[in-house]
DNA sequence: TATGAATGAGACTTCATTCAT
DNA sequence: CATGAATGAAGTCTCATTCAT
């Protein structure tokens, strides 16, 4: 970051665009179909790898064999570059939770779900490198957080509370998770951040301890 | 960081001493005594506010008051001063939780005990910046990682399985915590990673919330 | 020459490449086939002028009427551009020293012949400047030494010593020559350093002192 | 070099003392006695290693077993230091050569005399180092090098000269000698070049060519 | 005299962004 | 649409010099 005033990078700083308007990531080019895909694709592994500062577009560039100059044909900036990979990224998921809440089924039977659906359509994704960096960057990026936070969390949020609302009310569990529908994300969070720093030499089996987690939450009879 | 390991320029570089040892950190001027603290506490503030990378020396020199060199009569670069500031944050926690183990309270107590330690000795002091600058940076700093968890984390982790296996042989809780411990700070982790993001607009209570979680991990009358 | 072998700052570090090979001066954009020797124009003067840590990339880029950063598209850092240069401008000259070898003419007369070579190719063109350097800064730049005299010296050497040799079987010169062939060249050196210190108040006419030279070592009737 | 009007290093420049007047070399304090040469031995060391603009004044002090700050009680500033150093180790030579001229010998014997003194006096001394650095560094002190030309080199001429006279009116050898009685030196001269550039893999013997080249200048019996 | 902590100007290098082709 | 050479602002680190003790 340069001053206050601008936002990211070191560059010549465009002089207009108020960062809202601006054509780009809206709509973009619909010519070549792949290109802005493959560009996202490579900015995420660039991204994933090095966080955002130390991200080069020219590494993003050829990383995608495409010549710089071509990605801002498709995104403002390096910073729409970010946002748009994290947008493109996590939306997709929202649908799911709300689906998983439709059911009436044991809360219980709903945990294990849940973890699996995390592992599987989360952690074993490229999803779990993005929320990496949401969390990891998120504090500098308010803009998208808060975007992050209305367009997809807000909603899975939701879903949970109504979910542990109805279990509750059948009195298969405290009414303080309801309260709290954090808590029983944050056994996959975790996992998230203990891989991101130890992986190497503590690796966290993130589905036995969501699983675990669920147990403790949602014991199985609580007769 | 921009300057490189070239060979002539005009400065003989540093015989090297592999980022570990080395002078500047390990004992530094002890001249004027609070001088290093200053630029510690100055360097929390802006690397709490900006990251690491964007975060400026000449920030922390105006902040801390001294002028930039300074800064080098104390640290040896600008990664340096970073690890100083997390190693010095967060050794002295190390004690705390040993200490907790000592007692044999019952686990539902206990509980509640490390919730209210959380909250008064990480949450709502800068410990919680630090470790919020540990999760975000932490992937790009692998020594620093490493070290973390070797002297803090690996020891809290100890004396929590200790703790919970204690506690299991006493038929207070499933052995499963035992294998996770992660997930009795898993609470504490979400909230701050969570008010990292979104805390402007969707503050989360940590106390209220640890405690709901205790509560759910330890219920009070397993009868 | 300023930054350091760090590692974290905002630029990935290049993955090093040990200094001889990696690809800017190796080859280089080609796109504009001037500009990468209008830098290296700039280079001599401002090199010439200064010496090696005196000179400012600034000012070359000033004179060769490029961005600063353009350098670095064409020469890895400092040290390469003068490394470059160098290597650019003295390896022209080996060839000329074996041609003279091959005519078979008395030696005192081959003497005049290298004497005249060397104030035209050498002493009154930039490179006698690029020679200067090489003395002032060689022992700062052992491998650029060492490249010069393999693919320089050590080639003019040969001739030499094979055109005194086979003038030693003549019975035209000492065959202490011959195992000194720097003698022959020693009196163009010394112009090369006098002038260089000397010049504005006791300037020395080289190629008056190199003949007077040559005449004392090949005497034209050593009957 | 900052910019023109200032001379050399990169800090903050004196604003006042036109580089003549000032006190500290011309006189010094002659308090502790050693201390100032104490001092140029450093200098010497690590000028030698490193050409003038590489030395730190920090290694010189240390080596000197100094603080820094007293360096500036002896000299003005670094390029003071430098002046004094060379200034105080070729100053004593001068007195040599005037006392061979005396001597009224064949020439030859002579020229054996200069080579076996350059070779004791100069060669295998840290004058050679000196040299060396004045050959280096000359150009970018005009004024160090013009005293070096008045206070020895012309000197030195002169002597030279005047002996080449007497015996060139002898017959011994041929007026041009006489003309440039840098041919005398110039064997030396390239030696001190030679090895400061390829010493290590193509060492020159220094003694042994200055007397092949005297042989040659001044042959044994030009009967 | 001597010290050495502190200063701060300076220079190298990086890289986001632009724009002529 | 695409390119990639060129730009130049920005930031880290160095070290000569000063000055309070």
């Amino acid at each position: 970051m340069a001053k206050k005033p601008s936002t990211t990078g070191r560059g010549r700083r465009k002089p207009s665009a108020s960062r809202s308007a601006a054509a780009p990531s809206a709509a973009g080019p619909a010519a070549v179909p792949g290109k802005r895909e493959t560009i996202l694709a490579a900015a995420l592994e660039e991204f994933s790898a090095r966080g955002f500062a130390d991200t080069r577009l020219d590494d993003v560039a050829r990383r995608a064999g495409v010549a710089k100059g071509t990605i801002y044909l498709y995104f403002r900036d390096k910073q729409d570059l970010f946002q748009e990979l994290v947008r493109g990224m996590l939306t997709p998921v929202v649908g799911n939770i709300a689906a998983m809440g439709a059911a009436d089924v044991p809360i219980h039977v709903l945990g294990e779900q849940i973890a699996e659906m995390f592992a599987r359509e989360v952690y074993n994704t490229h999803r779990r490198d993005v929320i990496r960096l949401m969390i990891a960057e998120g504090p500098r990026f308010p803009e998208l957080a808060e975007f992050y936070y209305r367009e997809v969390l807000s909603q899975v949020m939701t879903a949970m509370r109504a979910l542990l609302e109805r279990a509750a009310a059948r009195g298969e569990v405290s009414g303080d998770l309801a309260r709290f529908p954090q808590i029983v994300a944050s056994a996959g969070v975790v996992a998230i951040v203990w891989n991101g720093l130890f992986e190497r030499f503590a690796p966290l089996d993130v589905e036995a301890m969501m699983k675990a987690h669920m147990n403790l939450l949602f014991p199985k009879k609580p007769s």
